[in-house]
Parts: structure tokens; C-alpha cells; sequence
DNA sequence: CACTCTGAGTGATTTCAGTCACGCAGCAGG
DNA sequence: CCTGCTGCGTGACTGAAATCACTCAGAGTG
């Protein structure tokens, strides 16, 4: 494995240092859920490879709110951590992850004494911040052929492949519909030329 | 004017008094823009007494976000100071305001010297993202009556009155709808028995 | 090969919300 | 006292998305 900074290249060697002493690395298999709604976490993950999905989930609709990956953690746990708060959320891994875990204890520590970890989570903060209102603006703003072709485009950049494999199903869920809807509004965009549809695959063009 | 540890109970006294010593007390009327999209911004306001009310808006149509309230800060202005980023967000004050402004170079400085400014800002936008959550959920699970009807004992809470004057216009503002659209599920609600219109006012049941 | 399962496509219908086009009350000012 | 404004109420209509109820294609299995 490699060592820890180069993971955390964003991140300086003194906070590196003090991870690598006192975090647990753990690789967790895809489509695992790692945190859910109500859930008190003593952990805070920081996710070294692959991608840990985060949604909100009410009677069978859910909503895709955002990503963590490289080098990034998850708020709500780093919240969790500080003020031993329930999670209002859920996240699962995507694709097989290695995520480093700090004990929440320490955290409270290094907010004291290492400005760094303030500035990573500040930063941290920020993006989450900014992708829920981004959230909101989609749903209040966009239609869901708007919000469904966003939704494929942001896909293939982070898979970095114009071919998206993925069940109507899932996409559903994500964008907090049902399945005939995404079926529908799919061909609509493949009728516009925007993306065409394979067996088992959509090409975005 | 009373001194300002007395605004801010919740906050250590060495952080007031630095507070003290480099803001500014701005007195601000009501309905007044504070920040507008796109704008950068050089202080951060802490409300001492009033509300500013945090929204986002696009074409005529907008979504009231959260208020700010005794003692709190707005978390869009703290990161445009941290990192120097525009605001993606319009604030003005609901009521007449009054304002203590800090020099976002302060914040940079304080950031990295006293930990119980870090306490403040995490405490915040942990707040504010916890808001922005509700927000998304509320938009994606309920219908239009339980939002107008969450809205609306919200609103009497926050004036402490079960009396809320105010337009239909700015109610359907808001929420992100119209007039009409508020003037039909208001006489729905009224024909629940959950409230009851008088002229220029609305009384929770 | 027939059987079953999963995913996708589709028409019909319903529901919620937004839009348009008014009417009507109250009040402020000339 | 008429005029014009602002705010509210309403009916008629439209449109987006959800829901229901199927059909069809392909993969996998006994």
C-alpha cells in the first residue's frame, strides 16, 4: 500500500504524521453501508480510494446528495465526532474503498492544538455546503430532464468514461424518482441526441 | 447599547473581547440587502439583535434558506473571508438589525490562534447545513400544504406569536411559489381547521 | 426448451402545482 | 366620490411527474 501522504498530498506533513499513528486503514468492499440515518459514529472516515456515495432516504425515496473521494470525509460524521450527534443521513461505498478511520477523540484533540485539521474541515464544510445548494437549486429549479442529464454527465467525469453502466433503476433512486419516469425522460434525451442508450449502458455524446 | 458579552453568552470571554476590540456595531433598517449572489465579501456579520433572513433566488423565483439570528453569523460570508470566494446566496435583514462586523483578515488570523473561534464557525455551519438538509427534504417529501403549514408555525415560533402578519406575495416567495398557488392551499389549511385567516394577519390553531 | 427473473418501454390516468384571466374589497389621494 | 392601487379569491386550463398496469427482450437455470 502506499504510504499515507501520498493519498493526502493536500494535506501537511504534521496532521499526516499524527493519521498515520493513529488511524485505522480498512479497505471496504463495494455497496456497503458504512453510516445511516440516526446512527452515532466514534469514527471519522477519510476515504483514501474509491467513492462513498451520501443520501438522504425517507419511505423508499432517497436522494443522491454527494460524493466523498480522494482524501475527502464525510461532515456529518466529523459533526457526529464533535458533538456526538445522530447522523441525519446515509452513505454506502461505491466501488471497493480504503478508508482510513480516526477516532472521534482524537479529532477533538487536534481541533484544539493543530490548525491544519480546522482548515481541512472548514474546507470540507464549504464543499458539502455548496453541493447541498446546489442540490436545491436543482430540484427547485430544474426539470427532471435538466436534472437527469446533469446527473449522467457528472457521472462520466467521475468514472472518466463516456460510457455510464447503470441501471435505470438506480438512477431512480439517485434523482429521487421512479423508475418508468428515468425510462421515459432517458429517451427524450436520446431523441435530442444528447446520450444514447446500450444494452446495459448509456453514452453520453 | 449593552456591552457585547451579553449578545453573545455562548461565547468565551476571550473571544468577545477581541470581538470587542477590531468589530464594528452597524445598526441596519429593515428589508436592507446585506449580500447579494456573486458578491465578495471583506466582513463578517454576527447578528446581535434581529434577523437576516438567507435565501437563493434565480429568475423572479427564489427559496428562503434559514435565518440568522442572536449571536449567530452567516457561514457563506465566514468562508468567502476564509478563502475569498463569492457568496452564491442573497441575505437581507428581515427586521431593523443590529450588526457587529469582523474583518474577515481578523478571521483568517484567529482562525489559526484561538480554537473557541472554530468551536463558533463549526457549531454554525453544522447549523446551517443541518438547515439546508431540511430544506432538501422538505422540497423532495412533503406537498405543498405540509410545507406552507411548516412554514407557517415556523414563522409564528420565530415572532413568538400565533398571530403572523404577513403578504400571501412574500409567503409564496419563499416557499418558491406564486400568489394563487398560497391563497388556495391557505384555505385548504383553513378548512383542516389548522389556521385561520384575518385580513392582514394569519393565526396558527 | 420451457420457465422464471430482471430490466426496460409504454399507454392511460391521476395528481399537484403553475399559469392566465378575471372579480372584488379596502383604502389613499386628488 | 371617483380613481387607482394593492392584496386576496377563484375558475379554467396546462403541464410535469407519478402511478398503474401491462408487454417485451434477454439471461440464466433446471
Amino acid at each position: 500500500m502506499k504510504p499515507l501522504k501520498e493519498y493526502l498530498p493536500h494535506l501537511p506533513a504534521e496532521l499526516v504524521e499524527q493519521l498515520e499513528e493513529h488511524g485505522i486503514i480498512k479497505e471496504i468492499p463495494a455497496e456497503t453501508e458504512i453510516m445511516r440515518e440516526g446512527q452515532y459514529v466514534k469514527m471519522v472516515p477519510l476515504v483514501l480510494e474509491g467513492a462513498v456515495k451520501v443520501f438522504t432516504r425517507h419511505e423508499e425515496k432517497e436522494l443522491l446528495l454527494y460524493y466523498i473521494e480522494n482524501g475527502e470525509s464525510c461532515i456529518m460524521s466529523f459533526n457526529a465526532a464533535l458533538k456526538n450527534n445522530p447522523s441525519k443521513l446515509f452513505a454506502i461505498t461505491e466501488e471497493e474503498s480504503l478508508i482510513l478511520l480516526i477516532p472521534s477523540q482524537k479529532i477533538q484533540q487536534w481541533v484544539k492544538t493543530m490548525p491544519s485539521v480546522n482548515e481541512l474541515f472548514f474546507r470540507l464544510y464549504d464543499q458539502r455546503y455548496a453541493s447541498l445548494l446546489d442540490t436545491i437549486n436543482h430540484l427547485l429549479y430544474n426539470r427532471l430532464d435538466q436534472r437527469l442529464y446533469n446527473y449522467l454527465v457528472e457521472k462520466s467525469k467521475q468514472k472518466n468514461n463516456r460510457m455510464i453502466h447503470i441501471r435505470h433503476r438506480q438512477i431512480a433512486a439517485e434523482l429521487g424518482t421512479v423508475r418508468e419516469v428515468i425510462s421515459r425522460v432517458m429517451k427524450k434525451l436520446e431523441q435530442e441526441g444528447k446520450i444514447r442508450q446500450h444494452s446495459g449502458a448509456i453514452e453520453i455524446m
